[in-house]
DNA sequence: GTAATAGTGTCTGTGAGACATTATGGC
DNA sequence: GCCATAATGTCTCACAGACACTATTAC
C-alpha cells in the first residue's frame, strides 16, 4: 500500500499538520470590495481611509475576514451591504491576491470582488464622510500617474483589475442597467458606457444595437422630457448575456 | 482621534488578534491547477488518485498548499512543475473556491489555476501512473452525466470553469499554439480548436483567419508530408491577444 | 487514374461605423 | 423662428460562413 502511493503521502503530512493551530503557518484570508458606481458622469470607486499603520491615512478598499462558516460570496455580499447598504447589487469575482509581502503584518490572500452599484446619494449609507468616499477612478488609476492618489497594499493594482473586469461586463452583459434609476433613458444607458469606457458612443448606432438585442431593454410606455425632444423610457429586461457583445470603439 | 475612526476599529482589532495564532481560525490555503492538454485527439485534464479519507480512492486535481514566502502563482507553477515537469507553459488563475464545507476536514480556501501543456509522452512525467493520468475532460464534466467519473470535493466545477476558461483563452490569445509541437501545420493548429471547443471548423475559413492575424503564426518555410498534399508548417508569432478573436460557431 | 488533404477564389449575409435627415419638444 | 436632443434612414466596409474549385502528394 504505501508503495501505491509514493508521491501523494507529502501533501497528507500537510493537511494533518494542518489540524494543530499552533503548527499551522498563519494566514488570512480577507475579501476585498471594489465598489464601482457613477458619480457625476464619471466611473468612481469607494475607498475608506486608514486609522491605523500600516499605510495610515492612505484609502484602501473595503474588505475584512471572510468569517468561519461565510462563503467568499456571502462575505462579499457582506462587505457590500455593511458600507454601502446596497443588497441586491451584482456582485462577481475579480481575482485573488497572495503575494507573500503585500501586507507587511503577515501573509494575507485576499479574494477581490467587483461590484457595480447603482448612483446613491448620500453616497455611502452609514458611513462616516471622512472616513469613506467616492473617488473617480481616473484620480486613482489614471494615466497622469502624478496626479494619482497612492493606495494602500496593492489595492491600486486591484482597482485597475476591477474597472478592466468592469469594461468587459458592460460588453458582455446588460449590467449597465443596475448603474441607472429605472426607467431610463437611451440616453442616460449610452452615458454609462461613455463614462466606464471613456469614449464617446455614435447615439444612432447605439440605439440600433441595445434595441436589438433581445433581452436587453424593454419599453416603459412613457417618455422624459427635458432639454430637446423628449426620450422614450425603457427598463432592463431579462438576458444575462449580450450576444454579440456591445462593439467597444478601439 | 478616536472620534476619527470609529467604524474602522473593529477590523483592525480582528487584525491584532490575527497576530496570535492561538485565536487565528484556521483556514487553509491551497491551489489547485487544472492542467489541460490535448491526448489522442482529446481535450484532457490531470487528475490524481486520492490514497486519503476523504473521498480515498476518488480523482482530484493536482495541488498543495501555498507555502509561506511564495506567491500564488509560484505555487501554482511548482505544483505544475512537480506534476508534470513542464515548466514553460501558460498558466492562469481561474478563480477561488471558498465553500465553508467544501472540505471536510477544514476550512479550506483554494486557488484555481488553468494550465495548458503540450502533449507529453509519457504524458505525466515523474508519476506513478496508477496514481495520476490524463482524463478526457468529456469523462469528468460531459453531458452524460452517468458516463461521468466522480470527483473529489468541487473539483468537477473547477474543471468545468477551467475548460471554459480555456475556451475562451482560444477565443482571444494564440494560447493554441502551445499545444502543438512546434513547428505546426495549420491543420493541426485547426485541431486544437476543434478540439478544445468540441466543433468542426471550416479549414478554408480558419486558414484565412490565422494568416490574416497579424502574429499569431509566422512562416517556417517547410513543409510535411502525409496523406495528401504536403502542409506548409509554421511557427508561433509574438502576439499576446487576437484581435479580433478567433470566432467560435455556436 | 483515385483518394486525400492543402490551398485559393467567390459569393452572401450580418453587423459596425459614419453620417445625413427628419421629428418633437422648450424657449 | 432657433436650438437641442430623439429617432430614423442610408451607405460603406469588414468579416464570418458556406462552398466551389484548383493544386499536390501517395498509392
Amino acid at each position: 500500500m504505501a508503495a501505491r502511493r509514493p508521491a501523494r503521502v507529502s501533501r497528507e503530512r500537510e493537511f494533518l499538520a494542518a489540524y494543530d493551530p499552533r503548527a499551522f503557518p498563519p494566514v488570512a484570508v480577507t475579501v476585498d470590495v471594489a465598489v464601482l458606481t457613477l458619480r457625476a458622469g464619471s466611473l468612481s470607486v469607494l475607498l475608506v481611509q486608514r486609522g491605523e499603520p500600516p499605510y495610515e491615512g492612505a484609502w484602501a478598499l473595503p474588505g475584512g475576514f471572510v468569517r468561519t462558516d461565510e462563503s467568499l460570496d456571502a462575505a462579499a455580499a457582506r462587505e457590500l451591504a455593511e458600507e454601502t447598504g446596497v443588497t441586491n447589487a451584482p456582485v462577481a469575482q475579480l481575482a485573488t491576491y497572495g503575494d507573500p509581502d503585500r501586507d507587511p503584518r503577515m501573509r494575507v490572500v485576499s479574494v477581490a470582488y467587483v461590484a457595480l452599484v447603482r448612483s446613491v446619494d448620500p453616497p455611502v449609507a452609514g458611513t462616516d464622510a471622512a472616513e469613506a468616499r467616492l473617488w473617480p477612478v481616473e484620480d486613482v488609476v489614471g494615466r497622469r500617474r502624478r496626479r494619482r492618489t497612492a493606495l494602500a497594499f496593492d489595492h491600486a493594482r486591484i482597482v485597475a483589475d476591477a474597472v478592466e473586469r468592469a469594461r468587459d461586463m458592460l460588453r458582455h452583459t446588460p449590467v449597465a442597467t443596475a448603474l441607472v434609476d429605472e426607467p431610463f433613458t437611451l440616453s442616460e444607458l449610452r452615458h454609462v458606457y461613455e463614462a466606464v469606457w471613456g469614449v464617446p458612443l455614435d447615439p444612432a448606432n447605439f440605439r440600433r444595437k441595445v434595441l436589438s438585442t433581445p433581452g436587453f431593454v424593454t419599453p416603459y410606455d412613457a417618455t422624459r422630457g427635458g432639454v430637446g425632444r423628449p426620450a422614450a423610457l425603457y427598463r432592463a429586461a431579462g438576458a444575462v448575456t449580450l450576444d454579440p457583445p456591445m462593439p467597444r470603439p478601439a
